[in-house]
DNA sequence: TTCCTCAACGACATTTATTCTCATTTAAAG
DNA sequence: CTTTAAATGAGAATAAATGTCGTTGAGGAA
């Protein structure tokens, strides 16, 4: 796992930013709110603001470090970007969230862009599921 | 297109709930925020509080008769459920909102589904899309 | 290494979307 | 027509997120 390099990013490797990123990156859970990674800063006893916690998670996007999912808890969550494509199951009963690929419906979706003249530039599917 | 009825879905046929339902039942636009609800009932010259807005929004997703969508907005938007199942594509350029069917990508999640142990519930997909 | 400058920060005010509270009103059963 | 619990309206309250602004600090220049 090669450590993800802020100035490569296009930003300046200011503390906030490099706790927040460790943060992620340590994480077991793979999905943190904003609110989640700075309760986590304070429970380290770190200086950060809640605004900066939000200003870095929104730049950490826009750099293409993390990405953000609105599940339909009312909130924005992050996930660290490993590079490897996958979309979300989301137990109802549990809250438990399971990642999965299938190439054939991401060339699905490709195919529907297409043939309504739009060229597919993101997605987002998240299957809500309940235990058998 | 036959008139939902109130009473059938269980909920008291008071003045608000009818004219929220006529509001998307009429709408041009099929997603509505409960905002532009409020919007228009207000043009219409109803006296209807933001709150019964929402509380009568939220009754009707319980009641089955509308869909919430938590597209990428920040707020939530509803439809009403014709009972024809799509799913939908927002042009990030204009914001349009396309809808679409495809069988087989909804077979594919069921069988994914239950690759993992689970039932499909529901789902949510959105494809972001840019002109071609 | 030390200095300088602008980007980044922390604190807190503000906005936006939504929910809550509670006194008043109303649908609809009897 | 009366009754009564459910629903409503007004506005306060909350939660998530963003904006403002004076201060701080990263990192290039000297």
């Amino acid at each position: 796992m090669e450590a993800i390099d802020l100035k490569k990013a296009g930003l300046k490797a200011t503390l906030p930013r490099i706790r927040i990123l460790q943060i992620l990156e340590d994480s077991k859970e793979p999905h943190m709110s904003a609110e989640d990674v700075y309760k986590t800063l304070l429970e380290a006893g770190e200086e950060v603001g809640l605004a900066t916690v939000y200003r870095v998670l929104t730049q950490f996007e826009a750099a293409g470090l993390v990405m953000r999912h609105n599940f339909d808890s009312g909130h924005s969550v992050f996930e660290i970007d490993r590079g490897v494509h996958h979309d979300h199951m989301v137990c109802m009963k549990t809250g438990k969230v399971i990642e999965f690929q299938n190439a054939e419906i991401e060339r699905l979706q490709k195919e529907i862009a297409k043939e309504h003249g739009y060229e597919l530039v993101e997605h987002s599917l998240v299957l809500y599921v309940k235990p058998k």
